[in-house]
DNA sequence: ATCATTGTTCGAATATAATAGAACTATAGA
DNA sequence: TCTATAGTTCTATTATATTCGAACAATGAT
């Protein structure tokens, strides 16, 4: 069962999460995924794009770090990696969670 | 004395925030204006960079709403908007200035 | 008026990113 | 084994950003 590589959180760039951030499809993947509070699948993350998009923002979250993806099955589940990326950047990830729930 | 125009806060975007945000450089002034807590020249913010550089992404960190530029005589007097993103979005642009401030 | 200073704007080259269809991989189930 | 499902990867297209030299504009000083 081969798993997705994911950056150790000292490999995470400030500039990457800003980047990951900037886009309106990847920020709403994160709300939804900080909304939910659980795992989610891609699948269940509907925003209404073709699923080679979708691959590709998951990809650009993965790699600045904010998300983690297990493959479960045929499943890739996903999860915010939130406790860490609060622990290397206080507050960040919190705020910006808390500024797209007020929409 | 023509003035430069600003965003008004309730225009400012949060993708527009994170985008401005995203570059090394741009997150550099942002940085140096937090830190000198004063109105700077952009003379003042030296990158080792070309003018023309600077003035974009000095152009850009305007147009996200981060940066109000104040034309006194020749030069013009940069400052962050703080107060003002922190009041529409809490947290978040001083956690990253924080998070500059440790390195 | 001329000149120096500060920064913007223009323009063109180069680089990076977004989008999405099609082919592919891996697993699960019948 | 064949088939369906979930996502990824490949590839090409198009759009957006970055970079920086050169020309320009506005002010202040001589």
């Amino acid at each position: 069962m081969r798993q997705i590589k994911h950056p150790t959180i000292d490999q995470v760039e400030l500039t990457d999460i800003m980047y990951a951030l900037a886009d309106p499809t990847r920020l709403e993947i994160v709300a939804l995924l900080a909304k939910a509070g659980r795992k989610l699948t891609c699948g269940e993350i509907d925003l209404n794009r073709p699923k080679s998009s979708m691959s590709h923002h998951f990809k650009i979250l993965r790699s600045a770090g904010l998300v983690e993806t297990v493959i479960e099955g045929t499943e890739h589940m996903n999860t915010l990696r939130l406790e860490e990326i609060e622990q290397k950047y206080p507050g960040i990830l919190s705020a910006v969670i808390k500024a797209t729930a007020n929409n």
